[in-house]
DNA sequence: TTGTAGGCGTTATCAT
DNA sequence: ATGATAACGCCTACAA
């Protein structure tokens, strides 16, 4: 009783050797397609074909074959992923609360990463495209041709994350870096500092980053004041945030307030500029982006900008289960194309 | 009645309407199975057939089906991997270096979070198994009843990762965390102090802190010592450092010593000491686990140990690709089914 | 080196 | 409510 093979087919010379749909339904003696709709609408089921049927599945512990499944229907229940880095401190956030959200829903999350590389991200979305996912995710606006052409080819819902395009196809779900820029820059004109820097990311491909610059750049335009750019050339986030730092704030007329393209680069500089013995925030301010984990720590801790990471993921999530059907719309913000979301400034003692 | 259309015929009733094998080889003319050989062993295909394939690859925009090829050949090129967190400061560098590994081999990544729950645990390993993959990756040794059987039935490797049990069946890629609880315990022990408690976690689930824990007892042990173990209740990490702290180091005879679960409680005890005054690590030395970004920044610097996160996710990521047969067996530790690793001490200013 | 036949396990379609 | 049949797109086995 306990194993004595009970449907398996004797001498199968391919297939996986698992349990197949057919041999649940010949065991509780129902049509094999009477199982599939059993596990996909119960309700349409009778009562005692749904016991059987059940109780089959128990004993032959079945799992359904989700890539065959995913042939006959062609549609799975994956959802790919591109994010510049996994380990980073930016977007683990995104991805945690992306990845809970959807396998809340039953769906899987397909994850590559690209490094800020336009050809690695284009090479992740074709392999995922192989799968025929439900949906795919991206990070912002800034993709190669052939990558732009698959998104738009493909049938499915595209969300583009961490950044905010109302004029782009895709699903935008993130905020604007413009507008991060002004912030910024208005934060520190507000505290009345006027020689303000920008500092870069020494990484290529940070293209967000250049849309802050830009909203720095017009700010201090609106306030008739010359905008101030430099560029690290260490590659070392710590070691470029020292060497900006060095060039700015140690200079016979050094800049009053300096903003940098992150959090990393910022901590780079304060740690320079203890060192320095420069008092910060009285001789030059620091302020960052990103709100890392250290820069409540730091001494003086970092002024900066809390992207929010966690809402990102989410709504991506549920857009997406929205627009696949597997969620309710509800509430004024369902199914929205466009997401748009704020960022905060942290205010502590940098700045 | 055959009919001639090049590529998407006029009037499929399922399908997914992009071009498939059959559209290029008809566009190429050659045999399907001629576009499936070039495309995976181009060596096997003359040169002219070749280029006629390919011209109609690139003209189709032809992005093979995997979700065909993997229900044909019964196995795919998909990973699971089911990890307790993503957007903590431990797990993040195990994925991104197991992502990276694997993506260079043509692998793709399917990622699930348990959040240290057997329950989670099982659902995502359930899941994943629909997907056929090539091999599955778990953290630590373990899991539920139905997991175990689950990850034995399947036919493909199963790697443990971040702990190491010789005598388990899965390939183990990790380091012991009893040996870890040892080296924090000597590391102690020969710097004098002699009243050392160590904190457990408050996070229900991390069992591999309760290994360390054994470790430490037994060195206490062998020292003749009596070994104090102290049980936050506190759920946020910061906070339960500084209960901890508070009930250790602040009583009327204190600890010398504190070692803690992980680098955040330790954290935590640490400013809790800061606010105190208590003088560190003078009146009382404090040892975390993790070594976290925080840690080095920290006033005193944290003394550590570091886990070998990067290491862990290649070392699994390279075992299973030569399992798979998709990366040559040389070098000593080719193949290996255990894989020790051993954790660093880092010395700082905490003790 | 290239081609033919058939199956992988499920679901869509249509019929009862 | 339930079932028979035929795809879904590719790959294995075997043949030429």
């Amino acid at each position: 009783m306990a194993d004595e093979k009970p449907a398996a087919s004797t001498r199968k010379r391919r297939g996986s050797g698992r349990a197949t749909i057919h041999d649940v339904a010949r065991l509780a003696q129902v049509g094999s397609i009477t199982v599939s709709r059993y596990l996909k609408q119960p309700a349409q089921v009778s009562t005692e074909l749904g016991a059987r049927i059940a109780a089959a599945v128990a004993q032959l512990h079945y799992v359904p074959n989700l890539v065959a499944g995913g042939l006959a229907s062609t549609h799975s229940r994956i959802v790919g992923m591109v994010i510049p880095n996994i380990s980073g401190p930016i977007f683990a956030n995104t991805i945690q609360s992306f990845s809970d959200t959807l396998s809340a829903h039953g769906y899987q999350l397909l994850l590559a990463s690209s490094y800020f590389s336009q050809e690695q991200e284009e090479s992740a979305v074709r392999a995922f495209l192989g799968w025929s996912p439900a949906a795919l995710v991206v990070t912002g606006p800034f993709h190669s041709k052939a990558t732009e052409k698959m998104l738009a080819e493909a049938q499915i819902p595209v969300v583009e994350t961490w950044d905010y395009r109302p004029r782009r196809k895709a699903i935008q779900v993130g905020f604007s870096n413009v507008e991060v820029g002004l912030q910024q820059a208005r934060y520190l004109l507000d505290k009345g500092y006027r020689r303000i820097a920008f500092v870069q990311n020494s990484v290529a491909g940070d293209l967000s980053a250049l849309d802050r610059r830009d909203g720095y750049a017009q700010a201090m335009a609106q306030a008739g004041l010359k905008p101030w750019t430099f560029i690290p050339t260490e590659q070392a986030p710590f070691d470029a945030g020292r060497q900006a730092f060095e060039a700015l704030a140690l200079r016979k007329k050094p800049l009053e307030a300096i903003i940098f393209a992150n959090d990393n680069l910022a901590a780079g500089a304060l740690l320079a500029g203890q060192r320095a013995g420069i008092a910060m925030p009285d001789q030059c301010a620091l302020m960052g982006f990103g709100d890392y984990a250290i820069s409540p720590l730091l001494l003086p801790s970092l002024t900066t900008i809390r992207p929010p990471a966690r809402e990102i993921g989410e709504i991506a999530a549920l857009r997406i289960l929205e627009a696949l059907g597997a969620v309710p719309l509800d509430g004024k913000h369902a199914n929205a194309r466009l997401n748009r979301l704020t960022c905060e400034v942290i205010a502590r003692e940098s700045a």
